[in-house]
DNA sequence: GCTATCGATACCGGCCGGGTATCGCTGCCA
DNA sequence: TGGCAGCGATACCCGGCCGGTATCGATAGC
């Protein structure tokens, strides 16, 4: 299977258009079509059921699909790190607004380290960890569960309980703690976006980072469960409500497998060092 | 980059040497030094320097070959996933000779579950994490930190304390316990292949699997440090010292990320089920 | 300094990937 | 119900790339 036919597959199972898919690869529908068919029968099996008014994916297409986007994510990631292997410096990706205190510490323990190397980062509204499949960042804070860590090595740094952010006029707002049931059928609890920048099934208030979840917060527009962090950086009018039987919550450092990066591995060990994972 | 590419440069990185690589992808050695050099071109980075007599990596070349590696055992894997996936089976990689027990009771207890497919049991001699990687097999019972989990969803089985296995004629046979500095440095202690076949530096002995080992052992040839499961099966003529500060070895079940087989979520549900964690 | 070894280069032929034109099917609509 | 529009498949052509053979240039060993 050539990376080739793997980068057409995937285009037109996720337009289920070939027409739409030929044009993000900027080539003719032909040639697609007669790639897709090559592959399906070196396969042996079909990918895709057409009519000429529909295109589907068959399991085995559902199953290609998904191994094929973490394949071409790996091959990105691949050329980036051989291409900047000797020009020593490290990406470091993180979600925008959260863990700040664990963050700054990081950096300064890591920047007293001898042999350190400039540290990038990288603020992500969400999906924090994109990056590292693709390759645009070396290691990542990634929150379980929220975050998929699928495919990476972790290290877990610190665990920590959630909370309801509610705004002050909230009727369960008053209350001393909650429990998941009181809150996870509220209209107003937020969602966030799919990887592919989707919005899960739903007519609940689509929110694309803090400071517009805040906002809606605060408006009486939406309510949302989140960790311990974000407590300090809560403006007026917001509360936070312990969630007694929410999962916890669980920052981890995170980087790709097989990584031979002397700098990721430094990091790894200083942030271990900066934070101890005991139940918060 | 294309898979072609991948697989060519990977073969080069191996061999360290065109003309072998050349034949073992059963192309000519001209085409071959085309492709490499034109994928060092769009890279922009060297990847191996060559003398008219010597062929030998670059710290780039070094990283893309573990990636490398890594890309193209996940292609044989999705390659092997999709084709299999409208005949439903499953294919579990273990470490022959050990957790016999674990094993019987995880294969009863799964086969006992509604919907339960076909297990079909594939025993390595060792590196039981390889076929996972190369889509041979789709869920392995690996033993942290001998095995490598790197880039693999885990869940934990069992944990357990590890031995010295000594004939019963040696020296440190009678003591009660030992630690590891007593037994590191002795010249008898048994080395296994890599996952490329070649050992390890050093003279020591070199065994392929637990019959040669525990024959090598009770000739006085070699000794080794094991974890506990191996205890039960141990012929006569051998003895298991603990070893108190040696570190724990944890069972695990793992699978591929990214994974969509029902049936592997099934199988890792009932092994998280026949075996709590606790420390033994 | 001769030679064997090994990677690079030169050059050629066939195949394959990409293009345009067109067909065949299907759902929509008057 | 027939015309039409949308979409994937097919037919066919062209150029570039992949793989082949022949040969060169460099180097280590004798």
């Amino acid at each position: 299977m050539e990376t080739r036919e793997l980068r057409y597959f995937v285009a037109v199972a996720e337009e289920l258009h070939f027409g739409r898919a030929a044009d993000r690869l900027d080539i003719a529908q032909p040639p697609l079509s007669r790639t897709i068919a090559q592959l399906e029968q070196r396969l042996g099996v079909a990918l895709l059921t057409r009519t000429s008014r529909k295109v589907s994916l068959t399991e085995a297409g559902a199953v290609l699909l998904a191994e094929g986007r973490a394949i071409l994510g790996a091959i990105a990631a691949a050329e980036r790190r051989t291409r900047t292997v000797d020009r020593p410096s490290l990406v470091l990706a993180a979600k925008a607004g959260g863990s700040g205190e664990l963050l700054a510490k990081l950096l300064d323990a890591y920047a007293a380290e001898p042999g350190a190397v400039a540290v990038d980062l990288l603020l992500c509204e969400a999906h924090t960890w994109q990056p590292l499949l693709d390759g645009r960042a070396d290691v990542a804070i990634l929150h379980e569960p929220y975050d998929s860590t699928a495919g990476l090595d972790v290290e877990a740094l610190h665990v920590e309980s959630q909370f309801a952010i509610l705004p002050t006029s909230h009727p369960l707002a008053g209350a001393g703690q909650l429990r998941m049931a009181d809150v996870v059928d509220l209209p107003e609890l937020a969602r966030w976006p799919e990887p592919d920048g989707t919005y899960p099934d739903g007519t609940r208030v689509e929110v694309h980072n803090l400071t517009q979840l805040f906002q809606m917060i605060a408006l009486g527009r939406a309510i949302a469960v989140m960790p311990e962090v974000v407590r300090p950086g809560l403006p007026e009018g917001l509360v936070a409500v312990p969630l007694v039987d929410a999962s916890k919550v669980t920052t981890v450092i995170a980087w790709p497998p097989h990584s031979r990066s002397r700098a990721v591995a430094g990091l790894v060990r200083v942030a271990t060092g900066v934070s101890s994972p005991g139940p918060g």
